[in-house]
RNA sequence: AGCGGGGUGGAGCAGUAGUAGCUCGUCAGGCUCAUAACCUGAAGGUCGCAGGUGCAAUUCCUGCCCCCGCAACCA
């Protein structure tokens, strides 16, 4: 148990806008994984970053009046105060301009899938939409423009590096259709299953350099420094390049491979370009590939039209930290999309935490306070089975469910057994209630810890130090 | 168009081939240790529609209807 490993990533993320609420969902999963695995007594690496050679990041940097490689410090250090008031306890934040950290892994990924033979420079010409960043068909356009942006697409004629994917595709298959590499939800494993029988086909590999890119954004192609990696090798080698592979890491060799966290949109590229890049590199294949869902906002995908947008800043300057991780580790399936109202936070909060786990502690060690000489860390809490089981299957809402369920069992204990009205009669037996109550909160103390770190340490030193707590959840009104 | 997800008491969700559960809300009662909290009970659903298979379907199959996402700030 001791010398288990546990590797997780989040995407890295694109920093041409501040992180919404579905980044800070997908990092706070990726949070409460690593954090329950390292309750469990296992080695965890807890890697996050972001995802910065984009010609949409120069685009929000100019016209914010600033030079690219200026501007992403900006926003870098955006997410990593967004990380830090969400408590997210990443060991790396790994960023795709880093020179030292990064380059050398990627471009001898580059170098691994060359020597395999599944490199191959092919002539494209076609209608190129700035606005998506993509080639389109002329039949998308309308009036000539495309109809999205509104702009006529320019004619080019480039050359570009290509990866022989298609090559892969039964391979890619065989390991997903085996588990090997593990798809959860099954949904999404049916879903990329069925998209893979199609046939892969090669991807685009490189981009020809761009004029108004500044030196230090874009991963030169090995051999060829007028062509930069394409988002592929540029980005989702990052996952193995902050291990320090490429570079003899020695992190790589202990936890290569892991597991990765992602939200739909990108399953696409982790279960099948990806895995293919690792194949033709002959590396492992990540372990398991979690696959959320999106957080919709009264029914609707959030937007600032609809103006149903809610800021993760705001609420954890509202609410807090352990608030926001509990509401979306609770009431946010880890599978599917989940819904969110400001409304409904207020709810959950006053339920969940006001009327149950800070009411509960508060009931508890007021008893204890008053009856108990001393207080007491017991050793080793246990874990209940019905916990470990949902936390090992990645149903976090399960595992919060089945502690808040602890919780309604120790207020029903309490009105039940009366401890308060005992200890008029029967002192001693009062007492051997109350110290089991303790006891109890304890344990739901030590199972909150991944949810929620803050309020996991708070009980448990309450029952430490036999105090009643400060007001652990004031109540919103 | 195609692909994917979903339609269950007022709201949000679980769930299973065989008396339909949970949270919030509502109503009534109880308790007084606690953050006007907590506990008990009640009302409220023909489980989208129509067929089919089964002794039996909300649960399996088929068809249909409706909603949402796949295009934006994107996980």
């Amino acid at each position: 148990m001791a010398d288990k490993k546990f590797y997780l990533t989040t995407p890295i993320f694109y920093p041409n806008a501040k992180l919404h609420l579905g980044h800070a969902y997908t990092t706070t999963v990726s949070d409460i994984l690593v954090r329950y695995h390292r309750l469990m007594g296992e080695k965890t690496y807890f890697l996050t970053g972001s995802d910065e050679n984009t010609q949409k990041m120069v685009d929000a940097a100019r016209k914010d009046g600033k030079e690219p490689l200026e501007f992403l410090d900006g926003i870098v250090a955006r997410f990593s105060s967004l990380f830090s008031e969400l408590s997210i306890s990443y060991d790396q934040f790994i960023r795709t301009t880093d020179q030292k950290a990064h380059w050398p892994g990627a471009q001898a990924l580059w170098q691994k899938l060359v020597e395999a033979g599944d490199i191959y420079k092919k002539e494209y010409e076609g209608l190129y939409c700035v606005g998506h960043e993509a080639f389109i068909t002329e039949k998308d356009l309308v009036d000539g423009k495309c109809p999205d942006h509104g702009t006529a697409p320019e004619f080019i004629k480039e050359e570009n590096y290509f990866f022989r994917l298609s090559k892969y595709s039964d391979a890619i298959r065989q390991k997903i259709e085996s588990d090997e590499l593990l798809i959860v939800p099954a949904t999404r494993k049916k879903e990329i299953l069925s998209f893979i029988a199609q046939g892969l086909e090669d991807v685009s590999f490189s981009r020809p350099r761009k004029a108004d890119w500044p030196q230090g954004l874009g991963i030169p192609v090995p051999g060829d420094d007028s062509q930069v990696m394409y988002v592929w090798c540029d980005a989702l080698s990052n996952y193995i390049t902050a291990l320090g592979y490429g570079q003899g890491g020695e992190l790589y060799e202990e936890f290569w491979p892991g597991m990765h966290v992602i939200g739909k949109d990108i399953l696409r590229f982790h279960a099948a370009i990806w895995p293919g890049m690792l194949l033709s590199a002959g590396l492992p294949l990540p372990k398991t590939l979690l696959v959320h869902g999106f957080i919709t906002s009264g029914g609707k995908k959030m937007s600032k039209t609809l103006g149903n947008v809610i800021d993760p800043e705001e609420l954890l300057a509202e609410y807090g930290t352990d608030a926001v991780r509990c509401f979306l580790a609770r009431h946010i399936s880890p599978f599917e999309d989940g819904d969110i109202t400001r409304e409904a936070f207020k709810d959950a909060y006053n339920a969940d935490l006001a009327n149950g786990l800070g009411n509960l502690s508060a009931r508890i060690m007021q008893l204890a306070a008053t009856h108990l000489e001393q207080g007491t860390r017991p050793e080793a809490a246990e874990f209940p089975a019905e916990y470990i089981q949902a936390m090992e299957k990645f149903e976090i809402n399960k595992a919060a469910e089945f502690i808040w369920s602890r919780i309604q069992a120790l207020d029903q204990k309490i009105t039940e057994q009366a401890p308060f009205k005992l200890v008029k009669t029967d002192l001693e037996a009062g007492k051997k209630i109350i110290f089991d109550l303790t006891q109890e909160l304890y344990v739901i103390g030590c199972m909150l810890n991944p949810i929620m770190p803050e309020t996991s340490k708070k009980i448990k030193d309450a029952v430490a130090a036999n105090q009643k707590p400060e007001n652990l959840f004031a109540r919103h009104d």
